[in-house]
DNA sequence: GTAGTCTTTGCACACGTTTGCAAGAAAGGT
DNA sequence: ACCTTTCTTGCAAACGTGTGCAAAGACTAC
């Protein structure tokens, strides 16, 4: 009475064999009658096939995992939701997995493993070298989204980041900033590292820089003794979640932001555009890289011995009013 | 050579049946010596058990299914990440489905029964009254998240929206306001509605109410609009993400939040202590709602025949400086 | 030492699907 | 009419696991 129904019911039903009413849902060939008998008897019964069980006999399980932790940075959220509609447009699903924030993500992996996953996107997360290997070897691949790993060998889509701190840089020294201070991300990341290599690259000397390791309290510690200290003209933040902080941290401190101080962030995410901030940001371009993302992941389920693919993905500089403008900036 | 390796390989290895290893990895009782053996041979081997073939045999996938939209308002990422962390705390995982705005989540929902999900949490999201007839039909259990539906008979978990409603209220009279407005959140949610319920019950007459669907520009243009119109000497906005939108747009008409009119959202997500709004609040107790969501259901998912349940989790106002405290408040 | 009880173990079947294979049916060419 | 080719279809064997059942083994108690 509960519980699915089974092919073979369906199959009883349509007077064919279990096989006749796979091969109608599974896309393979079927005679024009036997697929209108099948069709009719399934709709009937409310039958759908057990992707589970089809999962077991194709090893494919239209399952990919997602690691993710950080998701008070709006950016992840959104991203989120970016990937969820790019895969599920493919028909595959998110299945997530939530990093303790100081937990290796290793165990993690090894869980996704368990459920057959047909590929792992890690956002944002470092992934053991050995656990690396471990994928390649079960032939499941991995891509990193919004972070790199030189060594590891695997995928990764990010954005330009160097190339997007030295615009942010470009920006700032063409709106005649002189005393120009950089609050990274965490260095031990290459988005915080790139990012800040392109800034330094071509800002030329700064009064102050510390590492905010993306933590929005830490960035708002930074940028009030920065303004203490150093009186800064320009602050690049090394993304934005941690660029509000800054903002408040500096207001609180009663600098004018905008006038008296410019702060630059990274990301563009929803909150940058609202009045109160109205953050002058590099966008990272959520949806054209979380389509990239998939893009890259789905050739290498196709084909696991392809080789790893390193994705860019430029954005453009985005002006508003937390930051002076340059004299006839495009 | 690639691929996993499965039960059979290592009882091969350890000199058992495949039974064996199966009781030892299921929890059945085993002999210390067979189970010895077995770990051992697992660990040399890198074994873990296949969940979805576990799953073809058990009938339970340790998979919950969670359909969600409108990820932008900061409430639901945090809520996911509770979800998620209670969810895995006791083995189980959460398969994402995310809501094209407009589309009825009920094709999401026939999907989610092709994963074999042992349950579905339903967050800000209506389900249809005949798919949850099939829910229940299938032995599948679903609890809303964040939002009522009255007639279906599936459980839910809210915060006590009227309750809460209607101490904003008592809040706002207590300070003095003389002429209170309200945007309410889309009233045909109840989340919406009840707030809206609760604080007209106790707040008296209003100078101005309207419904802001729980979007940011929408609640926007009407508080501009009524503060041109109707002069409001405090607001109470249905949810924290809409308030945001709500003080940007009285700030730009050259209204003092917190001075000439005072503000209150609901929810208390992160950004609500941002300097910047320091927007006092309602708070919706993410994590113990979402505990509550996952005890609920798990247990449902135990016994599909015990009844529905509805839990109301009260939460605290949160005072900031977007509304004028009364004298002497707690 | 023997009967009885409790624990451990392997066999074989089940879960719901896909798919190689071979046989049957239909179609087409002479 | 017959042979060949192409489609269609059912059978049965997988995929990797859990579990009822009965046999075997380990104890206990007399």
């Amino acid at each position: 009475m509960s519980g699915r129904v089974t092919s073979a019911e369906v199959a009883a039903r349509a007077g064919v064999s279990r096989s006749a009413v796979s091969r109608v849902f599974s896309g393979a060939s079927a005679s024009k009658a036997t697929e209108r008998k099948v069709r009719k008897a399934a709709a009937d019964l409310g039958y759908r096939p057990n992707v589970l069980a089809r999962s077991l006999i194709t090893g494919r399980s239209r399952i990919i995992g997602l690691v993710v932790s950080y998701l008070d940075n709006q950016f992840y959220p959104d991203a989120l939701e970016r990937l969820s509609e790019a895969l599920q447009a493919e028909g595959y699903h998110i299945l997530v997995f939530t990093a303790p924030e100081a937990e290796e993500p290793d165990a993690l992996v090894e869980q996704m493993l368990d459920y057959q996953v047909d590929g792992i996107i890690a956002a944002s997360v470092t992934i053991g070298g050995d656990l690396a290997a471990r994928c390649q070897a079960a032939g499941i691949p991995v891509v990193l989204f919004n972070r790199g790993q030189d060594a590891s060998g695997l995928s990764q889509v990010t954005s330009a980041n160097r190339t997007g701190g030295a615009e942010v840089a470009r920006f700032l020294r063409a709106g005649g900033h002189g005393r120009i201070a950089q609050i990274t991300g965490w260095l031990g990341a290459s988005t915080g590292r790139d990012r800040a290599e392109g800034f330094r690259a071509a800002a030329g000397p700064l009064v102050a820089e510390a590492d905010g390791m993306f933590d929005r309290d830490r960035a708002a510690e930074l940028a009030a003794a920065m303004w203490r200290d150093a009186r800064p003209d320009a602050i690049f933040v090394g993304n934005d979640h941690m660029a509000f902080g800054a903002i408040d941290a500096l207001r609180s401190e009663g600098a004018a932001v905008g006038r008296e101080v410019s702060v630059v962030g990274y990301d563009d995410v929803a909150a940058a555009a609202w009045g109160a901030y109205d953050l002058t940001t590099l966008r990272q371009p959520a949806r054209r890289m979380a389509e990239a993302t998939v893009e890259t992941l789905l050739a290498l389920v196709e084909d696991p011995d392809r080789g790893a693919a390193r994705i860019e993905i430029e954005g453009p500089l985005v002006v508003r009013g937390s930051a002076r403008v340059p004299e006839g900036w495009a």
